[in-house]
This record gives structure tokens, sequence and C-alpha cells, in this order.
RNA sequence: GGAGAGGUGGGUGAGUGGCUUAAACCAGCAGUUUGCUAAACUGUCGUACGGGUCAAACUGUACCGGGGGUUCGAAUCCCCCCCUCUCCGCCA
């Protein structure tokens, strides 16, 4: 969520920022948190005087109590009996205006860096970069979901008898291929300065709220009710809560992890005719890459990291272009987000491999994830970033299609030493 | 799953109702000493929200796993919950 202060000292920024990514009500809720907090801090004030009070009334009646003044204690009792009502009435209406601000808080989009493009809907992303030859395709050329057949490397109809829809089965070079990419993203990272993480794939709700998954995006998660913990849908949960609660140090900076963690998505009310094969599914690979920076840091952070991504889809020989996401179209998190997509030759369209954005102190906020300056007093919220790099299963689709011929489909060189074979 | 023990600052760890404003030690930071390192010594050393100030100094409140309660006063007593550890059972 936003910084209180923040949107004190910004109040136009914050109001232009949220008008560009198309939340209603800007003005009407940011002058409502605006007078909870006034409200808050005069409650405050009121019950910290009572407190102040009360305080000094115990201390002095220990005192007469040890110097045997039976007496002036108890009377001095009855009065602090009186205040005690005045400062449970005071706290209850702290914590609940306090209650309130932070619901309302929570309602609040981060808003966007002054490079998001303005917009409404997926239209109006600005194409950064459009790189790389789309391949010419035989005749023949089949979309992934008929070459996974023809060469039985990827099995939707076992899924479904073990699983359901969704949950496909990876066979010989196709599992294999798979493990190959796996390998290949977290060497690039390793090669990159991250450092692996292999984290635990249930997640608990602290964790859930942390990066913001819970309360809003609860019917996205698989949850065990049993344990009360929920199937991660992506590296980031529980790589970034493992800086919940963190007080880093300046010079810990830059902070960078990578993963490998299946992804499980229920996916609910979000299946349809465009979504055939590998396009969407409730269980799926990624390799993730979050950094922690230092706020005047994080976007030459985005832009390393954006780098990077686009080394990985070079090296995999894939057209591809970014695009930087219109106010409208930016997720409710993040200030800035480049979308990464591939060319997929037999589906004529392009495929989203990578999202990297910067959240900024939007989720460090919530995750209280701070750091001590060098220089001064007191912590500062440091900047969160994360991006896929890559998911697996769209990656797959696209070398599929891409790299198909009458006999076979050719592996890029990159990824032949991690498979074994350079054919399927 | 059964039984027991326990959760206190960055770490170790004291603290059974009021000289606790959380001791002491270690680590950290600053300084002194020093040819350098080490050591020693001195000082400093939590977080959040307020007040105050140009900024500081200073100052109020809250926080001892979480939530409630008893009391003038709770780390300490009571209730509920969560978690960790040990042993047993089960098990890759």
């Amino acid at each position: 969520m936003l910084q209180l202060i923040y949107i004190k000292d910004n109040k136009d920024t914050v109001l232009t920022g949220l008008k560009k990514k198309k939340f209603a009500r800007a003005e009407e809720t940011i002058e409502k948190v605006l007078s909870l907090d006034e409200e808050r801090r005069h409650t405050q004030q009121q019950l910290d005087k009572i407190l102040a009070e009360a305080n000094n009334t115990a201390r002095q009646i220990g005192q007469l109590m040890k110097e045997g003044k039976k007496e002036e204690a108890e009377k001095a009792k009855s009065e602090a009996a009186q205040s005690k009502s005045q400062s449970k009435e005071l706290s209850d209406k702290l914590s609940a205006t306090e209650e309130e601000l932070t619901r309302l808080l929570y309602t609040i989009p981060n808003v966007p860096h002054p490079r998001v493009p303005e917009g409404s809907g997926a239209d109006d992303n600005e194409v950064v970069v459009e790189a790389g030859e789309k391949p010419f395709l035989p005749a023949t050329a089949q979309p992934h979901w008929e070459l996974i057949k023809t060469y039985d490397i990827i099995d939707f109809e076992l899924g479904n008898k073990i699983s359901g829809a969704g949950f496909p089965v990876y066979k010989g070079k196709g599992a294999r291929l798979q493990r190959a990419l796996i390998n290949y993203f977290l060497d690039e990272a390793i090669a990159a300065g991250y450092t692996e993480i292999q984290p635990p794939l249930l997640v608990n709700e602290d964790s859930g709220y942390g990066t913001g998954q819970l309360p809003d995006k609860d019917g996205q998660m698989y949850h065990a009710t049993e344990d009360n913990l929920y199937l991660i849908p992506t590296a980031e949960v529980p790589i970034t809560n493992i800086f919940r609660d963190v007080i880093l140090k300046e010079d810990d900076f830059p902070v960078k992890c990578a993963g490998y963690t299946p992804c499980f998505r229920r996916e609910a009310g979000s299946w349809g005719a465009h979504v055939r094969g590998l396009n969407r599914l409730h269980q799926f690979d990624k390799v993730e890459i979050v950094q922690i920076a230092h706020p005047d840091r994080s976007y030459e952070v985005l832009e390393e990291m954006r780098r990077h991504i686009i080394g990985l889809l070079e090296k995999l020989e894939l057209p591809y272009r970014i695009l930087n996401l219109c106010g409208g179209d930016l997720g409710f998190t993040a200030a800035l987000t480049y979308d990464m997509e591939v060319w997929s030759a037999a589906q004529e369209r392009w495929l989203e491999v990578s999202s990297v954005s910067n959240f900024e102190t939007y989720q460090s906020n919530r995750l209280k994830l701070r750091y001590k300056p060098t220089e001064g007093k007191g912590t500062q919220l440091a900047h969160t970033l994360n991006g896929s790099a890559l998911a697996l299963p769209r990656i797959l689709a696209a070398i599929l299609e891409n790299n198909q011929t009458e006999d076979g489909i050719n592996i890029p060189k990159v990824l032949r030493p991690y498979c074994g074979f350079e054919k399927i």
C-alpha cells in the first residue's frame, strides 16, 4: 500500500497517478484518507496524555504503598479508576480509526511512474521494442497442441485422468526439454549474480497478505484448508516474504534472488477457446527473479532485469516484443511493468512469457521491508522488483511451433548441452 | 498423532506484580590508545505512531509470540490461539 506520508506530501501527484490508473473516486478516497489521518492523530494525542497521567499516578501509588501511606494510596486509586474508562474509550476509537484507514489504504492502487503511458486497456500498451525474425513456416505447420501429440511429448489426456484439465504430463523429450529450460534459466540467473533459492511451495496466510495475493485474489490460489496453507501462484510469494519484517543495511543492496518453482493457479473463470494447449495451465514451471533495491536505484535495476530477460529470449532465438503497460492495464501494485511477449508462429499471436515490475515501496510497506540509511536516522522502505525469467509453458509452445520442420523440431543451440539432443 | 519443555532486543540470556526507563554479556557503530593488526578502555546502540524544531536537542505513548482479561499498576497472574524445540510413534 501507499505510504500515508507520501500521500500527504504529494497529494497532486497521487491524484494524477490514480487517474492515469483509472482508479474511480480518487479525490473522494484521498480526502477521506487525509481526514482519517487527522482524526487518528488527534485521538492519539488525547489518549497519550491520559495514559501519561495514569502512568504517573500508578507510580505514585507504588511509592505511597512502599512508604506505608495506605490511606493516601487508596485515595489515589479511586482517582486513577476514573481515567480508565476514558482511556478505554479513546483507545477503542483510535484502533477503529486506524483500522478504517488501513482498510481504505488497501483499496488504493500504486501510483504509476511518469513513464507509464496513458491508456485504458491492452490496446494502449506501448510497444517499446520488437526484435527477432518471425519464422516462415511450411504449409503443414501445426500449433503446439498438435505437435505435442505428433511427437508424444506432452499429454493432456493423461493429466486429465490423474488430476484434471490444465495439468499436463510431460513425457520423454518433452520432460527433458522442460528440465533443460529450468536449468538453463537458473544458470543464467546465477551468472547474473542472483542467489538461487528453493522456497516452500505452500505458504501461510501472513505470506499471502505480505505480497498482496490476500485478501483480494483469494479465489485464485489453491487453499489447503486443513492446514490453512496456500499453494504458491508464483515464487514471488515465498521469496519476497523472506524479507518480510526485515531491516536491511544500506550496503546489503542489491539483494538478488532467483528461484525455480512450480506455480499453481486456479484461474477461476478464465477458461475459454483462446487458452488451448500450453497457453494457460493450473500448474506450470517458472524461474522467477526478485530484487530488493535502494529507492534511488530501483529503475536502473528494472532496466537491468529487462536486459537479463531479453538476453534469454535472444539466446533462445525467439522473436519477441516488449510492452510498457499503460495506466489502465498496469497491475494494482505495480508502478511500472514491462511485459515480454514471444511470437508463436503457428498460432500467429504474441504470448506473454514474462512480466517485470517495479513495485517501489508498495509491497515493502505492507511487508515492512526497510533499510537503515548509512547517513541519518531511522529507517526507509526499500523498493521491490520481480519478473519471470522465464515462465516455461509458453516458451515451450513458441520453441515447438517456431522451430518445426518437415522432419522434426530443432532445439535452440543454447539448450542442446542441457537437453542432450538436438531434435525432437 | 501422543507426552513434555519453551517463546524476552541483532544474538546469548536474567527477570514471579511497583528502583525494569528490560539487567548482564556478545555482536554492531563511534571515539581514545597504537607503526599496522589485535587487544584494552570510553561512549553509543531497538521499532512504530505522535508532540516539538528550519533541522536538531528534547519529549509522550505503545511494543517481552498473537489476542482478550484481572489490577491503580503486568514481561511477570488468568483464559484462548499460534509457533518452536525435545522424546516417542510414523516416514522419504
